[in-house]
Parts: structure tokens; sequence; C-alpha cells
DNA sequence: TCTGGGGTCCTTCCGCCA
DNA sequence: TCTGTGGCGGAAGGACCC
């Protein structure tokens, strides 16, 4: 009998990992990567680099990856930077270097890829992989079934740490959704291999929130509803969560509870949308700042226009993204006759969009975005 | 001193049309 | 002609994820 085998693997704390490599003098401390482009390391005469410190930062912005030596200080992704100087103003300060991240990137699922072919993307950092039909996946180990999978999972792990010196973590189970939360349970550098036997004992114990599809919204609501483990939502039957979160999430919350998952791997996918945003250093006024908003919205149309066309695409809704200084967000589309990629089309569009929205409040934030795509 | 940027998918509402 | 119904595309917002 085979069994569908499918791992979930997360390369750990990525962005700061691709840093170390540069800069090993800074392994074992703790360092943030986020802010914007200063903060970059100064090369002394000794030959030492000079970096940056949390210490004294002012300015918008959050921690997009930290160091594990970092997280043991209470800081973490998408913490607000000013915040995370509070606490931990020792720690090191990088700037985002996206490039080298993307480089990476390719690297480890290229390696991926020699041992496993079919493979799914989750972004810049994570994979999810079929190792069904590796060969030895399905050997049995002595009396351990799943030791031939283990082994196959480890090859990928050495294979991984080979082609670029990082650490991955590993979950293996019969689907997507118990190996995304199997892949956390031994973080970082761990390995996880789990059957539908283990769920009571190693699924259950484990926050709500630890799934994958449900966020803080849901996880709240669960909360009040005296609902804090997996197994708590398991005990809950189908038709009381259907009348709670209504018919489709109940009955996949339901689902998810019990380890149940059948969503197949996307191997293949195209782009639905591109966009552009940005938050301004200080709030604007649609008025007193026109100037300065118009050169922003220029600026951005002109990025997503290059986007679109280095790509190969055209969109045919164009749509504007503001928010304001009250953190409430709004959107206006657009949908035009035919599928635009240049940037005066662009513009023409997003200008059409603006003023269809009441522009009192100041504003923090402004995107454009690209919906609707088209190979061109 | 709150809260980045780039995405996907889902729901709801509305107008239009058969 | 009136009313209801249902499909569909577009628009807006929200939840979630990396």
């Amino acid at each position: 009998m085979r069994r569908r085998w499918i791992a979930h693997l997360d390369m750990d704390a990525f962005y700061a990992s691709v840093e170390l490599l540069r800069y090993p003098e800074l392994v074992g401390q703790p360092v943030v990567i986020g802010g914007g482009r200063r903060h970059q390391p100064v090369p002394q005469a000794d030959g030492t680099r000079r970096f940056s410190t949390l210490a004294g930062y002012t300015g918008r912005g959050v921690i997009t990856t930290a160091t594990y030596p970092a997280r043991d200080l209470g800081v973490h992704s998408g913490m607000g930077l000013m915040k995370a100087a509070a606490l931990a103003p020792q720690a090191v300060l990088l700037p985002v270097d996206f490039e080298q991240y993307r480089l990476y990137s390719r690297r480890f699922k290229a390696a991926v890829a020699e041992v496993a072919p079919v493979i799914e993307n989750r972004g810049i950092d994570e994979i999810y992989i079929d190792l069904t039909d590796v060969p030895g996946a399905q050997d049995a180990v002595g009396h351990d079934g799943t030791g031939g999978v283990r082994a196959v999972a480890q090859e990928i792990r050495n294979t991984v740490k080979a082609a670029t010196g990082l650490t991955c973590s590993i979950g293996v189970t019969p689907n997507k959704l118990l190996a995304k939360v199997a892949s956390e349970l031994d973080k970082p550098d761990g390995l996880t291999v789990l059957t539908a036997q283990d769920i009571p004992s190693r699924i259950w114990p484990l926050q709500v929130r630890r799934i994958n599809g449900i966020g803080p919204k849901a996880g709240d609501r669960l909360h009040k509803l005296g609902i804090r483990t997996v197994g708590q939502l398991a005990a809950h039957p189908l038709a009381w969560l259907q009348e709670h979160f209504g018919k489709s999430y109940g009955r996949w919350l339901h689902n998810a509870s019990h380890g149940q998952d059948d969503s197949p791997l996307v191997t293949h996918s195209e782009p639905v949308s591109m966009s552009r945003e940005t938050t301004f250093e200080r709030d604007l006024h649609a008025v007193r700042d026109r100037a300065a908003l118009t050169g922003i919205l220029d600026e951005l149309v002109a990025e997503l226009a290059t986007d679109l066309q280095r790509k190969g695409y055209a969109g045919r809704t164009i749509g504007i993204k503001l928010r304001f200084d009250d953190f409430k967000t709004v959107t206006r589309d657009l949908t035009l006759p035919e599928p635009v990629s240049d940037a005066a089309a662009i513009r023409r569009a997003a200008g059409r969009c603006l003023t269809r929205v009441d522009l009192a409040r100041r504003l923090r934030l402004l995107g454009v975005r690209a919906a609707g795509l088209v190979r061109l």
C-alpha cells in the first residue's frame, strides 16, 4: 500500500541566516533585519566592520527577521523597530537585501529538486515537497514504516546544507496541513515525521493559532468561545462550528482539527496581481502635500510599469490603495477595456480612482496595483 | 513611538441582464 | 408589464500568509 508523504521545508531565520554567511563575525549575536536602506555596515580602517544597532533607532518600519539570540530577547518579526529598540538596544540592525535572498532561494530549491522534483513554491523561504514517489520513501527500516521517508527527508536537509550553508526544518506527514505544523515542532534544524496516529498526542495539544489558516481574527473568536487548543476544536461537532463560523469555514476548521486535508500540491502558478506601495516617513495631507504625493504616485506607477514589462504582463484592472493616519485602508479599482502595462495609462487610471476617495484625513501609505493580468 | 511590502483568496454587494 | 430569480462581472473590503 503506497502512502502519501508530503514534506514542508522551512528555512531557519532565512534572511538573517543569509546575512550571517556574509558577516560571520555576527554568528551567535542578536541580529535583526529590517528598516530602510540606511544602516549599512561600515568597513573600518583595521579591516573589521562597524554595524548599526537598534539603540536610538527612530522612524517607521518593522522587523522582517530576527536571529534566534535576538528572539531570546523578546523581539520577533512584525514588531515595530522602535519597540524592538527598547527591548534589545544592543541588537545589530541590518537592512534587507532581497536580491541576495532570492539568490539563495533559487539555490536551495534547485538542491531539493535534485532529490525530489515535485515542489510547490510557498514564497521565498519555504516549499512543499511530494515525497510519495521518491525512491526509498515507501521503504520500512526494520519495524519502522516511516524509516524510508525519514531518510529521504534527511538527505534533502543534507543537500540544502551542502548547497547553501544554511539549515532548514522539515515536517513530513500525509498532507500539507499537517506538514506545515510539523515543520515547526523541532525548529531550528529539525526533522519531524508524523502519521495520522500521532495527531492526538502531537497536534491536539497545540494552540489553534499554529494551524495555517487560523489567523488573529479567527484565533480571537475561538478564544472567546473557550477554544484554545486544536484538541478542543476537534471536540466540537461540525454543526456547532458551522453555526459559529459559517458553512465553508466551519467545515474547514473541523477538517483541520482532525488533521484532514486533501489539497494537492500546486506546482505551477501564474501571478494574479502585481503592486507597489510605500509608507511615508511622515503622514501627508492631500492638499498641503499635494506635490509630494503626486511625485510618490508617479514613482510607484513607474516601478509597477517596469515590473509588469520586465515580467511580460499587462493588467486590465488598475487599483489604488490608501491608508489614512488612523490606519483605515481603502481601495479603488477601475477595469479598463484593454490590458495596459505602460506608466501613462496606469497613471491615468490611478488618477481616476483617486477622484473617488474622500481625502480629508492625512495619509500614511499609498499603493498602486495591476490585476487581471494577461501575458504579453 | 504603534502597526512594511508583496501577495492570494474569499465574501458581500451592486448593477445589469436574461 | 410586473415581480422574482439567478448568473455574472466588477468593486470593495477583509483575513491570512511570507
